[in-house]
DNA sequence: CAATCAAAGATTGTCGACAATGTTGGGTCT
DNA sequence: AGACCCAACATTGTCGACAATCTTTGATTG
């Protein structure tokens, strides 16, 4: 049930991973370094999608022991990077359309929530700083055409501050730490998906408007009205280009898990 | 800015801990064992909140070496109920007022949204089986006369029961698995603190039939009303009832978090 | 020729020891 | 006497090796 290839796939996608002992002076644990350059690979799709991944493996790619890479994994478990099966192995997590779709339900939720608690009490400052963001996303879509894709990173960084800005220190663990770089992840993918650029970008002035103006419901609204229609229009999107595919059709990998 | 009597406390707190060895036979693995044994410390109290806790302490004290013991405390560490600090070491969750207070926002969020689906998708057998758990603790609450506390692990099971009838895994992963201990840990300290038991149990009905009738803008807005209720309730009397407390003061237990 | 069983290989689980770093207590100097 | 520095201690970080379990491959048999 597993393909053969994927020791090989594997190893030729980390060819030029560079040790880690490069440099010998550090703040962080060996863990952590390695935890970070596994999480960016992944990230980035240097390790792709739905590749198994073994301890023995990375060790010694990265040139570390097991118990540090132990702890890694463990950490990437935990932001949903890496899903771990008893005595069969770890793979790199391959959301299907269902599942993608599944965490914009979740982010509706919570950015909801955490764009009313913004409106509530985020301060004028931040709220400036916000506006400005949007001045500098506003001459970057002017520069790249109207129809070019827009912020990839940029908007993730305006989503990012308005959890920041609620104050909640528990919606700020789960959204910007936990599920952060798996959104991160796949937004890195569809990089010219959205699709919408100048429609979100007016979405995006208008929560702000109701956050500055302290309106706590219409700011919770706009926000997830943005969000399910990014997500709607991800829907279409990948609905269209897979065709027909069966509900255990994984995204943007060849091979299956388990 | 450490007390110096944590280790006798961790230590008594756990006097009676038997050594998990008592049965050589498991299917699960030794990490498995002391992360669950450990969790259900935490949960009912056995280990106080605020608790250091140390790697070879623990491992002395449940028999086993520290590998699997880190295992464990990195996935308590994953469920939020132990913080660690870098070369400082870890201690047992202690949430402030303001951070329960919060948990309740997240949940308000991420509950209402679970509700909205469930009454999209539920399967009518579940809503059934709800109705008919709605029962038997009718049947409880009318036992435990009016103004007692009404059902402390069966409000949880509410709950718990319609995450799981909206379908959505993320939210079954994040509701059901990383948030429901740490919930289920202040639940159980305040076992005569829902208050407001009859008030509770007719919402509770309320959200059941929006299920049922498939209103989910109706079933959302009654979740989220009724976990704002709890939250106000439990903010109104940890309020009243610890007088004027600085912001950085924990609940129910004695010493400070670093 | 297919199915079953056994042995070999690989991977995860577990352990004890060593190294590195941060903390704490005592001693000394101003 | 107070403050600073140094040494001893404790705890976390890291490593290599061994054990247990599962997967897979090969051989044997019906």
């Amino acid at each position: 049930m597993i393909n053969d290839s994927d020791l090989d796939e594997q190893l030729s996608a980390l060819d030029s991973t560079a040790e880690l002992q490069s440099e010998p002076v550090d703040g962080r644990t060996l863990a952590d370094r390695v935890f970070e350059e596994i999480q960016d690979a992944i990230v980035t799709g240097s390790i792709a999608p739905g590749t198994k991944i073994t301890e023995p493996g990375l060790a010694k790619q990265y040139g570390i022991s097991r118990g540090p890479l132990r702890e890694a994994m463990r950490r990437l478990e935990g932001r949903h990077l890496v899903t771990r099966i008893p005595h069969i192995g770890a793979r790199v997590v391959s959301l299907s359309l269902e599942e993608l779709l599944e965490l914009y339900e979740v982010r509706e939720a919570m950015e909801g929530m955490a764009c009313r608690l913004a409106a509530r009490q985020m301060p004028q400052v931040e709220i400036d700083s916000l506006k400005a963001l949007l001045q500098k996303h506003e001459q970057q879509a002017e520069l790249q055409e109207n129809i070019a894709y827009y912020q990839k990173e940029g908007d993730l960084d305006f989503h990012y501050r308005i959890v920041l800005g609620s104050g909640n220190k528990k919606l700020m663990e789960l959204l910007c730490g936990e599920l952060y770089y798996l959104v991160r992840m796949y937004r890195y993918r569809f990089s010219a998906t959205s699709g919408r650029p100048q429609r979100a970008f007016t979405e995006h002035h208008r929560i702000v408007d109701a956050i500055e103006q302290r309106d706590e419901e219409l700011a919770e609204m706009l926000m997830r009205r943005h969000i399910r229609a990014s997500r709607d229009n991800v829907e279409q999107r990948l609905r269209e280009a897979a065709g027909q595919t069966t509900p255990e059709n994984r995204i943007l990998n060849k091979r299956k898990q388990t």
